[in-house]
DNA sequence: GTGATGTTTATAAACACGACT
DNA sequence: ACAGTCGTGTTTATAAACATC
């Protein structure tokens, strides 16, 4: 019943035998032809972190909505890795995942039964796996990564000098903040909107690879404003960078002081952000994937570790531990794993997929304690929940639009999960700013483009409490 | 400079250098006396988490805010595991912990400088170790682990049967969900309000300890009422309880199917929440505690592992993993480590030390889409943002009362951090009601009340962009 | 350059619950 | 009906990589 052909191998506790999904109404997910993605270091660990997976899977589909086990799948068919080589752990990391992260919301419908997981609309950056997709000619600059073929993803300890350190670790411990994490931003269809400020793009990208556009999006991804007042205790959550590290002269000057802030925008060195979108817009967020990879199943190597292995046994060496933060033994080089592709190609943003973020910016809302008070309802937090601020609207797939193709289901009130593909802000009043804040992501002319936004396409202000609260709500906030 | 008088074991690595605190502006914190709270079992870990124990140390001063080092430093005054067992490591897990819940709102006074940890005022259970301070003698009924005095914190592996596995770690792995943890609901200071349900208490707690009197409260922690319409798609994050669950005759029958939510509510098995407030209501939310534990500084058991230590070997006999779930080997009885107490003490709602928090209730919004629109604003996330009801103002230490000590700063506008103590909702109209939330942790019964109160005590709904700008949304959202 | 402080991601685990066997 | 297993979810603990000051 399942698309993905059970292996049968190392994850046959996962295998599913309920028959709850029989008749498999979501659509999608389609066994991917021939156009391999990762067929470079195929097995290769992806340089994606969870939560970059799961919505490029969830992101795949029409309806924006994926049940765990067609998590595993269409992870497991786009990257073999996971199914050939990851330990069944990496099952556990993606359910972690997806509760730990907000974005990553449970829904159910009416009658309960299966339940899916969805991307929180305002969260929802639309990525895709084809709008990451590197072509599989292009290891110059960015990608540094995957390189090595087929890594000897075997056992056998590798004596490192210590003794039995390096105990041999299937599963990359930590991704290694991979120095070319192609950060895909997506765009109304409408202007693709060449953006390239540096000239690392060559666009000698499509290659001949599959049947898609290899784009090439690279761009700061969080898109976490710091625009506080100066408030003398302010939550240093959201703060410090707007007004404080502006200038007289109005240019964010590298933060002043309260460094250390979650979700940093700016990319951290290098240069701007680089932005590079073909013409060519067929993308992986609907039925239009065909991805695939080399199931070429390569018929042992995954778990069968014969006698020394697990663990890393680190320290033996380590005297009393000293730092709070713990840290690698040193990785002797020349022993590397099988995930240790190391290569310490150039710097980069690092880049990330978080969801989409803003902070409450005190410019917008004028300081009233900062606390509660604005919105209580926005304060619910498990975990950082302030926040509430235009950006939302913009920088993500807005669901308010009237008539954008809303995902009924057969019982009507549905709510309507949408993608950039069909993202209109407003009324198709606004869609060039929303162009324009994806590719700004300066803190505070962002925060002026939002003003300007928010008081544009919404001149009537009539409809506090239907469709377009969004918008009614921030013309409360603001006045 | 430090309080705590550097131990310069394995934490060298960690003391500061700066001086930026030379002035040690902040008060309490005041070195405990002698009035031992870990004393049973001092140098065991204690049976609260990170998050628990992060909120203990900042709720213990009056200014309801404190320094990494300083969190630091009351842990490990409070509890010795953490300067003499535990490894270094802790503090990684703390400021991890300060990091990822977003209840730990991190500030800056005006000029920068030091950064102080705060809790968020709708997050703040407002929770102290004198809260769930144990008895000495009442190893009772709860209460179960830290019984083994000083268990053999020593090294060198007790070769498991498999051979080396058990690998012989120092910190326990996950704290075990000991079935005793006893959750301490804050009450404004008026009624004491017994309530206890069943006779699980026995008075004699009060036994002959420090100069404070042992409450011990133990009642449902997080506030998660689920109560969400009929919604065809409905997050499940918030639903599948109240309207759901509820059988004609109005009972939350066990919940229907949206099974597996976030915070349970309900005590998952045993009986109903237990109460215990001793008429004593010395606390240690403020300047008034005096803890102390067991300075006796042993002497070198901290992290000398001479040579098998670390990294439990495990699987060595397990086939390929086959659960995603990574699991314990099983642990062979017999031997069992220095953590692990293996007290199969009965069972227990395992309560826990989470924020306050709820899930947005359809009953109170009535359901126009269920995303973004009911508050724009409140939707910002890095995580579970959602929410918005009532509850925050109730079950948490409202900011909103006026006359409430304040907190000042020499700067003036400064966010009132309050506790419990001085809690009033609204204008102590509200205070019955609120005791009474804490208590009923049922989920439509709640509801009720939240409707209750919301709609008491804020007769007039003209505060709206004032300080009552919680009631004020409330107002509007509920029409 | 080093250490303290913060932020994120990865993994392992414990455990709850419901469905299936 | 009942127990054991499994899939799915939720949390907490640790280790780590990195960033910034
Ligand atoms: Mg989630
Ligand atoms: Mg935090």
């Amino acid at each position: 019943m399942r698309l993905g052909s059970g292996d049968g191998k190392a994850d046959s506790a996962e295998e599913e035998t309920s028959g709850t999904d029989s008749l498999k109404v979501e659509e999608e997910h389609k066994a991917p032809a021939a156009s391999h993605l990762w067929q470079v270091g195929a097995f290769e660990r992806p340089p994606y972190s969870y939560m970059a997976l799961i919505q490029f899977a969830i992101n795949s589909t029409t309806s924006k909505r994926m049940t765990l086990k067609d998590i595993y799948t269409w992870i497991e068919e786009h990257f073999p890795y996971f199914r050939h080589v990851a330990k069944p752990g990496w099952k556990n990391s993606i359910r972690h995942n997806l509760s730990l992260h907000d974005m990553f919301v449970r829904e159910s419908p009416a009658n309960n039964k299966i339940s899916y997981w969805t991307i929180h609309p305002q969260a929802n950056r639309c990525l895709t796996l084809d709008q990451v997709f590197k072509a599989p000619g292009s290891s110059s600059s960015a990608c540094s990564e995957q390189q090595q073929r087929t890594p000897e993803l075997s056992r056998s300890a590798q004596g490192i000098p210590g003794n039995a350190k390096a105990p041999e670790r299937k599963m990359k411990p930590l991704l290694p903040r991979i120095d070319s994490y192609l950060i895909p931003v997506q765009f109304p269809v409408t202007q693709p909107l060449l953006f390239s400020t540096l000239e690392t793009f060559s666009p000698d990208l499509g290659v001949s690879d599959g049947p898609r556009s290899c784009k090439r999006v690279k761009i700061a991804p969080k898109v976490l404003l710091e625009t506080e007042a100066t408030s003398p205790l302010a939550p240093v959550k959201s703060e410090t960078d707007s007004l404080k590290s502006q200038t007289p002269l109005g240019f964010p000057r590298r933060q002043a002081n309260g460094s250390r802030r979650k979700q940093q925008l700016v990319t951290p060195r290098s240069q701007e952000p680089e932005l590079v979108l073909p013409d060519n817009s067929a993308s992986d967020s609907g039925l239009d994937n065909d991805f695939s990879f080399l199931e070429e199943a390569p018929s042992q190597l995954t778990q069968d570790e014969g006698s020394s292995f697990k663990t890393p046994v680190k320290e033996k060496f380590m005297k009393p531990p000293a730092s709070s933060t713990p840290s690698k033994p040193i990785a002797e080089a020349s022993c590397l794993q099988p995930w240790e592709a190391e290569s310490p190609l150039a710097r980069d943003p690092l880049t990330e997929f978080s969801p989409v973020r803003v902070s409450r910016s005190a410019a917008l809302t004028p300081f009233k304690d900062n606390y509660g008070t604005l919105s209580f309802w926005e304060t619910p937090f498990k975990d950082l929940p302030y926040f509430g601020s235009p950006l939302d609207v913009m920088s993500t797939c807005s669901p308010a639009s009237p008539q954008t193709e809303t995902l009924e289901t057969p019982t009507g009130a549905r709510k309507r999960r949408s993608c950039s593909k069909e993202l209109q802000v407003g009324g198709s009043s606004n869609r060039s700013l929303l162009e324009g804040l994806v590719l700004d992501t300066k803190d505070e002319s962002l925060s002026k483009i939002l003003l300007d936004i928010s008081f544009s396409g919404m001149e009537e202000e009539n409809s506090i409490g239907t469709d377009s609260t969004y918008w009614g709500q921030l013309f409360n906030e603001l006045r």
